[in-house]
DNA sequence: CGTGAATTTGAAACAAATCAATTGGTGTGG
DNA sequence: CCACACCAATTGATTTGTTTCAAATTCACG
């Protein structure tokens, strides 16, 4: 697709991660362009005016909080490597998954109005995120609309992704909701160079269970019935899809499928 | 069985629409100031700037459609009365209901990213939206840079309301959804100096399983429970919240409160 | 190599969906 | 004005999918 991250040094500073498949050792860079930023969120580059700002990365170890909930907001977040998960605080009893952000989610736009945080983001891999302080943002925008542009997409692409899974969790049975969120894993890993086929899972099959509204039984029970009907090998962690095609034909309506029964 | 004490007057005008509080008489009035809009969307007021900027209204009679799916974005609505439902197309069979507008309320942030509306609006009863074009709010944006912070904040709060819907769909049983959608439609209507004691519903039962991810009969069938408790007096369209601290407690984690673990 | 967490699997209980029939309200035309 | 048709809402009986409770297995880690 597009032009990969160019093959940098990985300095000294080398930590043990567990990376997909063909990683990419970008540990070494700490600072990113405007440019950058952009072709992560495949937003079309902005105009130039903004050459000379850098901003800042942060590296994450797995279990690290990124931010918690209640804190004030100062700084958004773009995720340049690693695997993540968002949870939203008890509203109603115990915690819920929101998301599993990866390579070009953005971190941290709800929370915008109320000014502080809704949500935690905690790190479920060595992560390596980029730095946007907010105020710095506003004050970059107040000079180049462009930018103003780039937050108000980042959140509106945030609502995107909240209504599919408002949509899932409303209507589908379980087996969609799996057969959903490997298609969904399977499609993004192969958009970021990774095998699509072939992946490991990051999270608990409590935290998949929590992000899809399911216990963590259901999703243990409903993975064996995909490896039972050879749509998959899922074994622990690690994932393979045997028969995309048929898994994503399960994503559809099993509910209310147009063939009757 | 049930004591029919209500006094309703039965032979009012029911399509009418009082105004709360007599605040803002502006049935005549086809233009808003940013004043008054600042004031719906319980912002604090704008910098001056914009004094002589004025928005037009439209309005919309029962069933009429805002805006489609797949519509290009030329405009955002901000409701200044009435009621309405956004529905989201059919990702998985069929549509969904996502929210139910009133009052205050914002139209179209989603589908900013893409450019084109995801979702669909169609009014419940007689509306007065107050228009927003969007390009012209972006370039009075470049000049008071608190404008964008405005669309900002708007979105921002869409993306709190689904998060709260996320959460219900994923966790609650279909008695706290229900006791969650009357106590919200309730304090709403207080809010807007409304009684959140009484009220009517606007939407059918169907609607409001779609919304909160049941079916009518659930819809029915717990409505009916909370009649025979007592909490509430149900009847057709029509709500009377009898008990509002026994439904407030009812909202909580009935799946799992009472046991300790 | 043991310990504890994550996962798998089973059986029973339960909530909600589905299927189906009835009632209630509204609007139209005879 | 009443009768009919149509749609929304209620209620019942049954079925189904998911949760719950419980136990066994696997894996990661010190």
């Amino acid at each position: 697709m597009e032009p990969q991250l160019s093959v940098m040094q990985s300095g000294g500073t080398m930590t043990t991660h567990a990376h997909p498949h063909g990683s990419h050792p970008l540990e070494g860079s700490t600072w990113s362009t405007m440019e950058h930023i952009c072709a992560l969120l495949h937003i079309h580059s902005i105009s130039a005016a903004s050459e000379n700002c850098l901003f800042q990365h942060m590296q994450c170890k797995p279990g690290q909080r990124v931010h918690g909930i209640g804190q004030a907001l100062d700084t958004l977040y773009i995720v340049n490597a690693g695997f993540l998960k968002t949870v939203l605080g008890e509203h109603s009893g115990h915690k819920r998954v929101l998301s599993f952000p990866m390579k070009g989610d953005v971190l941290g736009v709800d929370g915008i109005d109320p000014g502080s945080h809704a949500t935690e983001t905690v790190a479920l891999s060595e992560c390596d995120l980029i730095l946007l302080p907010f105020e710095r943002l506003k004050s970059l925008g107040r000079a180049n609309p462009d930018i103003e542009t780039l937050v108000t997409r980042m959140m509106s692409r945030e609502l995107a992704g909240r209504h599919a899974l408002i949509d899932m969790l409303g209507t589908l049975s379980a087996e969609a909701r799996l057969a959903r969120f490997l298609v969904a894993l399977s499609e993004r890993h192969a958009e970021l160079g990774y095998s699509g086929k072939r992946f490991n899972l990051r999270m608990t099959r409590q935290e998949i269970g929590s992000y899809l509204g399911l216990t963590l039984e259901t999703v243990s029970r409903t993975l064996s019935v995909f490896n039972d009907m050879e749509l998959t090998t899922v074994r622990q962690r690690s994932v393979e899809i045997n028969n995309p095609k048929a898994l994503r034909t399960l994503c559809r309506l099993p509910p209310l499928p147009p063939p009757a029964r």
